[in-house]
Order: C-alpha cells, then sequence, then structure tokens
DNA sequence: GCTGGCCTTGACGTCAGGGTCAAGGTCTAC
DNA sequence: GTAGACCTTGACCCTGACGTCAAGGCCAGC
C-alpha cells in the first residue's frame, strides 16, 4: 500500500510517516515511480508506535519497541529493552505525579491564604472574627 | 539597579528579563546612556513571577499577578483576577494528575502482561503456576 | 589609553512533532 | 487528452521560554 493508505488506516498523516522515516523508526521500499510501499508490517509497527504516543511517550522511547517489532517478535514489548522502557516510564510518571501533586498543595495552600486575606480586608460575614488581625490590613496601597 | 544585578538578585538571567520586557511583564526606566534601571519594585514583581513559574504557571498566566502588583496591592494574589489564576491552575493540576494517573495505569498493565508473557514463553521458575492466579507471581522479575 | 566587564539591539537556535506550501511527477478515469 | 487525485522532495512555520552569538557602546581602574 502507498503512504496516503497507510496514514489513514493508522489515523495518520503522511507528513507525520515521512516524520517517523526521517527519524530511522519506519522504512519503505520504492516502487518504480519513486513512491513508498508498504506491507501489514507497518501497520502493526505504526499501531504500536501510536498507541505508546498516547501513552506520552516520546517518539525515541518507541524505538526498542519498533526494533522489537523488527526482528520478528510478536509484540513490541516481547524484548527486555522494551520492558526496561515501561520500568523507566513507570518511574517517571510516578515522579511526575508527586511533582504535580506537590506543587498541587502549595498553589492550594496560596490561593486558600489569599481567599482570607482578602476575606480580612473586606469582611463580608456579620460575625467579628477574633483580634491578632491588625497585621494583615495592607490594603491602604502606597501612593505612586 | 542595572539588568545584571536584578538578574543576580532574582535568580535569573538578563536575557529572561530582556524577553519577560519583550512580553509586557516587566518595564524599565532608561538611564542617560540606555541601560535599563530598576527598583525594588521591579523585585517583588518578579520575585512573584519565579515563583509562579517555579509552580509551573506559564508565562500568560502570571500577567494577572504582575498586574495586581503594579496596581498598587500589597500581593500579587490580592486581586480576583490572580485567585480565577489559582483556581484554574488547581483544576488543570487536577486533571493533569488524574489522566497521568490512569495513563500510569494503563502502562503499568501493558508491563504486567508483557512480563506474564515473557515468563510463559520462556518459564524460569521451578514451580507451575496453575492456571487463574499466575498474574500474582510477577513481583521477583524473572529475566535478567 | 587600554583592558575588562557590563550594557545595548537583533537575529538565529533549541526541543518535539509535526502543519502547510510550493513546484512538480505519476497514474487513473472519463 | 486532460482533470483530478495521489505521490515526491524541500523548505518554512508553530509553540515556550529562553540560550547563544555578533557587533558595538559605556564606564571604572590602572
Amino acid at each position: 500500500m502507498r503512504i496516503g493508505e497507510l496514514a489513514e488506516r493508522t489515523g495518520t498523516t503522511t507528513r507525520t510517516l515521512r516524520y517517523y522515516e526521517s527519524r530511522g523508526l519506519l522504512s519503505a521500499r520504492r516502487t518504480g515511480n519513486g513512491y513508498r510501499a508498504y506491507g501489514e508490517d507497518d501497520v502493526r509497527l505504526l499501531r504500536q508506535i501510536r498507541l505508546l504516543q498516547d501513552f506520552g511517550f516520546e517518539l525515541e522511547q518507541t524505538r526498542p519497541f519498533v526494533e522489537c517489532l523488527r526482528a520478528g517478535h510478536p509484540a513490541g514489548d516481547s524484548c527486555p529493552a522494551s520492558l526496561e522502557v515501561y520500568r523507566a516510564k513507570l518511574a517517571e510518571l510516578d515522579a511526575c505525579i508527586a511533582g504535580l501533586q506537590a506543587v498541587r498543595e502549595q498553589v492550594g495552600a496560596q490561593l486558600a491564604r489569599a481567599e482570607l486575606e482578602a476575606g480580612e480586608a473586606e469582611p463580608r460575614c456579620e460575625l467579628s472574627p477574633g483580634p491578632g488581625r491588625a497585621a494583615d490590613q495592607l490594603s491602604g496601597s502606597p501612593a505612586e
């Protein structure tokens, strides 16, 4: 099949397929007129790449899977190198999630504090809050 | 103070400060020779920007905080627009964390399956795992 | 007056993953 | 025999937040 059909069958674009080829992830035979020619193997290979891309893998990280398939293995993750990428990705995801959760807490704390200060500067409720709050009355902005 | 000192005091670079100026986040008076001149207000403003940047805010998202400080408020988050950015960021963080956790689960499942298949194709342990419970025998990574 | 350090503007490079054109070759159907 | 769909390579554009020159102005110290 030619590049347009392969792109359609794998839900991508011809530009993307040429880009993958330029990165060495995909290769194509050429027909007499110079057109790229692909087979079913390339469909499987691309589905593998797209799956990993959907998971957020960088293109380079899909390379072991591609090479595994090319080597004739039944699945892209049948090789140790692919499993290592899985594990590294899991570690990366865990670190990323932990980092984001830490930021989330800090931003949440900032928001809570800012809302509190806004509420104190401009009290809306009838109840008078207890003492110890005069130091925060900063809203009288100095002139410029 | 001049740009080099400001960069040093705020832990950034002169290139970054000029970039912020080009984005309209920072402005500078000029001395007779054309050098940029900054004051303490700019230090506070930059500290605000860098704090948010450390939290992963995009530069554009720091603009309300900057404008709030410029308007004379005591803190960058003293204005409603800044609080809205906080809230939007929290929602964004939550969505991002949830998405990453979902991916983490899927990648984890892929790894478990691939390890299982690798183990079946090349059985290493003496025990023959019975059907149905083999999935739990994975913790002692088979290969390597 | 000379060296070294700081400053200026402007322009290009980076990273990933492509999008979009341009100019042209090829093939099929009518 | 020609329109239109497909293919080719090559080249530039995009995002974000800067890094890295290049070429030159300004200033302090010796």
